[in-house]
DNA sequence: CAGGATCCTGCCGGATACTG
DNA sequence: CAGTATCCGGCAGGATCCTG
């Protein structure tokens, strides 16, 4: 798993930094998902069954590495793994909300220019 | 991060929504500095020397496309254009500025973070 | 000065199969 | 249930040269 690479922190640029940090493709939504409470592996599979369990991991072992997320293993048969927000993730939180509404409410103006745009261009 | 698909908006993931807007590697520290006033090409390109025109011109036209930044060509010789935020694009105020504060704040434990995992698995 | 045109590459994101 | 282990294609991101 030669996977994550991910440069240092981008350094002087703030706003970069913090993007690099929510910035996967998964990790706005998980993000929003662990607001509310904690999560298991398999809630987010339902949730969203389009992430791949690989990918799942992936993003998960990323918000942890940063220090956003904490994974609590409990030593149960069958194994059961609960992701949560650590207190600095939830630094996160106001973030998060506003990206939410933000994208909720802007979401189809979006869709909409982003069809005409592509109508306009490829003839 | 990856934009994803530059077309599609990610349905039903609304966080995921306002990634797609502000999520192109350099788009956070070009918002910001539009925040304050107008800037022109060649600002960009001395604010951020790392910044080739080819990426500059393509993550505006983006930002362009979405509606989140204006592009103002005065015919002069020397030709002279201008970007500026829409009023669209200064619903993101908020959120940029959030960016940059908690990037600013937290940066450093970050790049701590990042480096400390850095060294403790490649063997 | 502000870009277009071209070509290239590296990692991101994914598919699939297997396991403690 | 909650993950690994491999393999891989595509596109974001970049380098370089050229132009109105």
């Amino acid at each position: 798993m030669r996977r994550s690479k991910l440069v240092p922190t981008l350094e002087g640029c703030p706003v970069g930094t913090t993007l690099t940090v929510i910035g996967g493709k998964w990790k706005g939504i998980l993000l929003y998902h662990l607001l509310e409470e904690p999560r298991r592996f398999g809630e987010f599979r339902k949730l969203y069954p389009a992430i791949t369990p690989f990918m799942l991991t992936l993003q998960l072992r990323e918000l942890e590495r940063d220090g956003i997320v904490h994974r609590e293993v409990y030593p149960e048969v069958p194994p059961r793994v609960e992701y949560s927000l650590t207190e600095f993730g939830k630094t996160l939180a106001p973030m998060i909300l506003f990206m939410k509404n933000w994208g909720e409410a802007h979401g189809d103006r979006l869709k909409r220019l982003r069809t005409q745009h592509a109508e306009k261009k490829p003839e």
